[in-house]
DNA sequence: CGATTTTTTTAGATTTGTCTAAAATATTTT
DNA sequence: AAAATATTTTAGACAAATCTAAAAAAATCG
């Protein structure tokens, strides 16, 4: 059975699985920061949440969405990193304005809608943050963020993070054409220096070194 | 100023829009039934539009968009018919399909997403259904509907409405690929039989008899 | 024209989602 | 373990958007 939650309900839903991850039970003052709103607030709509049998709630004792909840968050996060993808790879959007235009869009929940943009788009993997797109049946990669260093060769990752952020680093990411959302592939490794040459985008092979690739982290699937 | 409205304004901006027409002064009975609402709420909704400034209002005596109004209410339909032109061209939904998606999608109302959305799709003039489709500063071409034997050559146009709905009809506009939201031209009329050539889409060239042309109706920019 | 019917508005209730302030419970500290 | 502190829940209020039922106004009809 398919049911409709209000934007209120997913915006919850949503925040609740990205805090409680893998073994994290959730706060009521956790979420009320998180959502930027009351805990009083918080425990009215868990209630309701609980009543939907979304997820296990005691009061004073946190909360976990169930495996109902997890299912509904799936379809929403779907949704958002859905349309993130298509906003940056279609409308050109710069990689830090997509997900506030999403947050919108992942709303709309026509299910047809959203398995024909998937098709549209090529099946996508990743969004542009890197993150994995759950598929129509809610299956979802592990994706692992490590230091470049640490990719397997062959693997396609997206650039996550850049832990220097000096001039220098910037300047030296701009020319390379690095940057958050890149998505790269390490093509071989070089003992004698541990530089490295990689494929990045559809394009190019560069050559990058030890010291550069120490400051990058990027996300690949598990 | 850019103001926000909820998606319950919207919808009632949208509608008293349709229904004014160019000179008609709307009721609140007519305004409740089309919105399947019932007149109590309009009544109220009313009030409050009014003292957002978007129509003019006294009580008994229906209501019409002022000049503010109308420019919301561009903006909204503006968003409308560029989703249904996506989702019609580029999710390759059915020209049946897009209405209804698209009255989800017109109430994410962020300007940048809407302009970069027109300019991927190319600056689309009309939508699917053949309405024109306003411009970034509320621009509207007025549309004509009329039968395919007055249409004038080499105007585009686009497919509304086929009058015979007989199996006949259907195998003939089935196998000369026309259906509601195909575009096409005249090229070229030939006197003898009233017969036309027309052009379909960006391909073929193709010829019509009098008979079925009577049958066909289209819109075009005036 | 006055009575009847229709339309519109008002009054008051309901639901959803939020809030503040106060009470209840849990946790931490001494 | 009792006191102090922090967290969470409850109680009650409020705004938005809707509804029903009744009152008010306008339109129609005999």
């Amino acid at each position: 059975m398919i049911l409709n939650f209000s934007i209120s309900e997913e915006n919850h839903i949503k925040a609740i699985y990205r805090l409680q991850g893998t073994d994290h039970v959730v706060t009521t003052n956790e979420l009320a920061r998180d959502l930027h709103t009351r805990p009083a607030s918080v425990t009215d709509m868990m209630k309701k949440l609980k009543a939907k049998k979304l997820l296990q709630y005691q009061p004073y004792q946190g909360f976990r969405l169930n495996a109902e909840g997890i299912r509904v968050a799936l379809g929403i996060i779907r949704r958002h990193r859905l349309w993130e993808y298509f906003l940056a790879e279609k409308l050109k959007f710069n990689w830090e304005e997509v997900h506030e235009v999403a947050e919108h869009l992942e709303h709309v929940s026509n299910r047809k809608l959203i398995d024909k943009l998937d098709e549209y788009l090529g099946f996508p993997r990743v969004d542009p943050h890197g993150d994995p797109i759950p598929d129509q049946d809610g299956r979802i990669e592990t994706t692992r963020q490590v230091c470049l260093l640490d990719l397997p060769v062959n693997k396609l990752a997206v650039v996550a993070h850049v832990s220097d952020q000096s001039n220098g680093m910037l300047e030296l990411l701009t020319h390379k054409h690095i940057a958050i959302g890149t998505k790269l592939e390490i093509k071989k490794r070089f003992a004698f220096d541990h530089s490295m040459e990689l494929k990045i985008g559809r394009n190019s092979a560069i050559m990058i070194s030890e010291q550069l690739g120490k400051n990058i982290f990027v996300k690949y699937g598990a």
